[in-house]
RNA sequence: GGUCCCGUAGCUCAGCUGGAUAGAGCAACAGCCUUCUAAGCUGUAGGUCUUUGGUUCGAAUCCAAACGGGAUCACCA
């Protein structure tokens, strides 16, 4: 039951027959802050008008008409005009019960609504670095929510595989690679295609040193290295279907899908549909014609196709080149009009960096003006970006921060902390690996996810990522320790199987627990709405901060009395779900121990 | 210049559609392991919520302006 609108229906009852109806927005209904006595509070602030009286007094009446009315509530303090509802013991006692008997607890109803969540969409030229994991985990744990919230989610990855910087590598590793793979350098396939994006960029600055010291001007420098027309003259020849120039594409391409596959295995993330940029590039052009049919794009002289948003407070924008050749902007009017027709969806979301806002907040005017209705179901997830202490990252310069890098140190690092701590002892080595794994990647993962998307967050590779405090391995340490406890219960038999009993005599630590765990479906509920992993982090690692309290002051296994006890682990199991059920929303496992 | 985002403790971040005395973690300092996992728990200290106006019973939150920081405005993607 949803607790909130429960009070919220009890308070607006009083209120009627004590002053007659009110407005619902006036119905003000929190949570009772921690250093006030009472768990549920009404704001009496936007009633007075209704009952003609100080605040005090309102909130007194209203309270003493609640209390007798409803067997729930066994008390109140009015505090200036806050009116503090405390509920009975027994009422949470029966949330409790109520929520261990609820095997789908904190999952949605079917909502019959599918939803597209395109993340990840990676360039094939080089390996991906921690901008990329922000947005693979970020849109992974946005589908896992959207799911949780009985959407059906189609998890989507477009993958840039063709264009300029794809032949700048192609065109490096002919000229400098000695036919170098990644079998015999040992290097993985998407490192190795990166190096010689790099090498490229490498000898095209040196080519335009050299022309600026013949005397030319920089920007025809640029566009006259050698280096640049090869590269131009190799992408014509693909979109000529050159076989050899396909087959290098081919090659190169293959291993970097290799290498990224093992990095997105790695990062626990999957799609349901992959889509290659040169199979869908040359979709959208048909929009474009109908757009200048319908008078909404216009062609210039030299035939390019062009939009005005000058109106809209934006600028003109370009749809299609002279030469009758798509743009970017082109092709991802065609695919939205494919993906909308195609699993008629009931909304697409593409989690893109913030750096196109710009593009997206045109997409969806353009295809607005082109009459079609669903491209207000479009929505931009937009996440800042991850910088470095001296700034933003930059490939070019090697001031990246490489995936697979990062998270092999996170696993090497947990991995070391175990042993020091002499936690895994008495484990297998696979055990102990896989403890590991779980831990660093769980203090990465929470790092990235617990911060709001929109915002840019700093990252120090110097200061490596915390264990302690709010982290990911605090939460899963927490989950390691009620296992433990667990299973000690069942070592030595005893039984907390079978229904809660609302009555067992709950502590107020206990109560405080159980209300946190009433309140996941709510949370659920808001981060798919918001989009927001963010506040499943918060809310998960309150839990285990709330949880690590109680333990700290209560015996568990210890205790004497047979059924507090058993009421006991019966909490313990049911904070381990919420904690699993959580994390894993956030594409964090948790480890039976550590 | 246009559009958009951000500004909260020394640092990294929470603060929901306006509500009570602005919260965590890290770092610092002081404590707690013969007792279910100390990756834990407790305490101390740390704030002009960038600034100024406005809206109102009430503003970190909403509005406006200023200041500071970032992104973007390509026949790149």
């Amino acid at each position: 039951m949803n607790i909130e609108k429960f009070i919220q229906e009890q308070a607006a009852a009083s209120i009627e027959t004590l002053y007659g109806k009110v407005g619902d927005e006036l119905i003000q209904v929190q949570k009772t802050r921690k250093e006030f006595e009472g768990d549920y509070t009404l704001v009496v602030f936007p009633l007075l008008k209704a009952s003609r009286k100080s605040p005090e007094m309102t909130a007194a009446e209203i309270g003493e008409h609640m209390t007798a009315a409803s067997p729930a509530l066994n008390g109140f303090n009015v505090i200036k005009g806050f009116l503090n509802l405390a509920l009975d013991p027994a009422f949470w006692g029966a949330r409790f019960a109520e929520i261990a008997a609820d095997e789908k607890f904190g999952l949605g109803q079917p909502s019959g609504r599918t939803v597209m969540v395109e993340y990840s969409s990676p360039n094939t030229n080089k390996p991906l670095h921690l901008g990329h994991i922000r947005n693979n985990l970020l849109g992974y744990s946005v589908a896992s929510i959207l799911a949780a919230n009985g959407n059906e989610v189609i998890k989507a990855n477009l993958i840039n595989d063709r264009g300029i910087h794809i032949c700048k590598s192609m065109l490096a590793w002919q000229l400098y690679g000695g036919g170098e793979t990644p079998e015999s350098s040992g290097m993985k396939g998407d490192h190795l295609v990166g190096k010689y994006y790099v090498e490229f960029d490498k000898h095209y600055k040196a080519e335009i040193k050299e022309l600026a010291a013949q005397g030319m001007a920089e920007d025809e420098a640029k566009q006259n290295a050698p280096l640049m027309l090869a590269a131009q003259e190799m992408l014509r020849k693909w979109e000529a279907k050159d076989p050899e120039t396909i087959a290098l594409w081919e090659t190169m391409n293959g291993w970097v899908y290799e290498g990224f596959d093992k990095t997105y295995k790695d990062l626990g993330v999957d799609f349901d549909k992959v889509y290659y940029e040169s199979q869908t590039y040359l979709l959208g052009k048909n929009i474009v014609e109908e757009g200048l049919a319908k008078g909404v794009l216009y062609r210039r002289e030299d035939g390019s196709v062009w939009i005005d948003l000058t109106a809209d407070g934006l600028d003109e924008k370009l749809l299609l080149r002279s030469d009758g050749t798509s743009v970017y902007m082109t092709q991802d009017l065609g695919t939205a009009y494919q993906r909308f027709e195609q699993y008629k969806l009931d909304e697409l979301i593409y989690v893109v960096g913030n750096e196109q806002n710009y593009h997206f907040q045109v997409l969806k005017l353009v295809l607005k003006k082109l009459g079609y209705d669903w491209a207000d179901h479009i929505y931009h997830l937009s996440y800042g970006m991850v910088e470095l202490p001296e700034g933003k990252m930059k490939s070019r310069e090697g001031t990246v921060v490489d995936a697979d890098d990062l998270m092999d140190g996170m696993v090497a690092e947990a991995r070391q902390m175990s042993e020091e701590l002499g936690k895994l002892d008495g484990c297998t080595e696979e055990q102990a690996e896989a403890v590991g794994r779980m831990v660093g990647l769980g203090a990465l993962k929470y790092f990235i996810l617990k911060v709001d998307p929109k915002k840019t967050m700093l990252f120090d590779p110097r200061e490596s990522i915390d264990f302690n405090g709010n982290t990911g391995p605090f939460i899963q340490y927490t989950h390691a320790r009620i296992r433990s406890v667990l299973r000690k219960a069942d070592e030595t038999g005893v039984d907390y199987s079978g229904k809660v009993d609302p009555n067992a005599g709950f502590v107020q630590a206990e109560i405080e627990i159980i209300k946190q765990l009433a309140d996941y479906p709510s949370v659920v509920c808001a981060a798919g709405e918001t989009l927001s992993p963010s506040l499943v982090a918060a809310y998960v690692y309150d839990l285990a901060k709330l949880y690590n309290g109680y333990y700290h002051d209560h015996q568990i296994m210890r205790e004497e009395n047979q059924a507090v006890r058993r009421m006991r682990l019966q909490l313990c199991l049911q904070v381990a779900r919420m904690i699993r059920s959580g994390m894993a929303l956030l594409g964090i496992d948790v480890p039976e121990r550590m």
